[in-house]
DNA sequence: TACATTTGCTTAACAGTGTTAGATTATTTT
DNA sequence: AAAATAATCTAACACTGTTAAGCAAATGTA
């Protein structure tokens, strides 16, 4: 017969087209946008069909997170096979994640929990800019070049920031955190980068 | 009369209400569980009410955002004038912001779009596994010391992770990316931390 | 005091959402 | 052709944010 064949392959089909269609609705209007019966419209089935498929919505994320972390290996992997010298190794695979992330956008938000949509980092927000520019005081204080540059403060702050809300977020998603490991990385890692401020 | 003012007084008590009954819900369960209806049902009210205090759910994110900052404002301010030397004021505000993100996680969340309801950092998905393992073993060829600790290649790799998952977080959340400072904060953090890879 | 107006609040509704059960249609097997 | 099975849809439930209409109580005016 092969008709069995035929129909798992029909069926495997339908489930591919399932995630092809979440990742263009997500692509084209962001992930507010995501939704089982927006799903439905862009296969030409009704709801309730993507349930013989996926055990609920969440399943497709998790499908979909999978994907984003086959993809980021493959990356990862290619920037390392594409130099010799282990320095160099490492630092082209962290550039390639850096690049995935941008590139594969909608991905890297499912991957790693960041959101964008909805309350976005009001920067302009006066309560805001008050914690910045004590930071930034702070850090001007450091620097023995006079005049300061606003571009090496800024340099500065935003390795500073982006390494604690790094940690923070990671720990925040994470659930099993590791106390010590943490606080070794904050303060070693802030020493550092307080050391290395005049460079 | 003066019941201007009382009313005046009521408003803005039942105003605060509304913002206590909100942070209250997420404490308890979680931004997923923050509803409109809740909140009415919280303060003892039909849920129409809310819009006369704020235009919309939106509105009430940004106000405790708004309050977030606040928050964190006063942390850090406090974190600094409790020291004198520059350097340590500098890491007892790190430490302060730090401390912020866990104590009032909801409110870190919001501020920075830290999602941790749904997509949760699915770790222990051997996809995920992959990725991480390719950058340990870049990691610990680069350590000298032999045998190589399982704690130092762990901490190695989660302060990098950590300031390359920030800076993507932080550009992915806010807009008005600066391109030229992202590459310069990436290339020269990544070269300093393998730098001193081996202190 | 009697009427008119404003205010406070609720009910009802609309258009969405995820998800499930039951009915219907189409396909395959007997 | 009839029976059994598979594929698909319709309808519903319980939610969501949000708006419009209505009611009832408090207030202002004559």
């Amino acid at each position: 017969m092969g008709s069995k064949e035929r129909i798992q392959r029909q069926k495997e089909d339908t489930r591919k087209s399932i995630l092809d269609a979440a990742l263009q609705i997500v692509k084209q209007e962001g992930w507010a946008a995501f939704s089982m019966r927006k799903i439905a419209d862009v296969i030409e089935y009704t709801a309730p069909i993507i349930y013989e498929y996926f055990s609920n919505k969440e399943g497709i994320l998790f499908e979909l997170t999978r994907l984003g972390y086959m993809h980021l290996g493959v990356k990862v992997k290619a920037a390392r096979d594409s130099k010799e010298d282990p320095e160099e190794q490492l630092e082209a695979m962290w550039l390639a994640y850096w690049d995935f992330a941008f590139e594969e956008k909608e991905f890297y938000q499912l991957m790693y929990g960041v959101q964008v949509n909805c309350c976005e980092l009001y920067t302009k927000m006066p309560e805001a800019e008050y914690t910045t520019d004590l930071f930034y005081d702070a850090i001007e204080k450091l620097l023995t070049k006079q005049p300061v540059s606003e571009d090496t403060s800024c340099l500065k702050y935003y390795t500073f920031w982006s390494l604690i809300h790094g940690l923070v977020s990671i720990n925040l998603v994470q659930k099993g955190a590791n106390d010590e490991i943490n606080q070794q990385i904050l303060r070693s890692a802030i020493k550092a980068i307080i050391k290395t401020i005049n460079d």
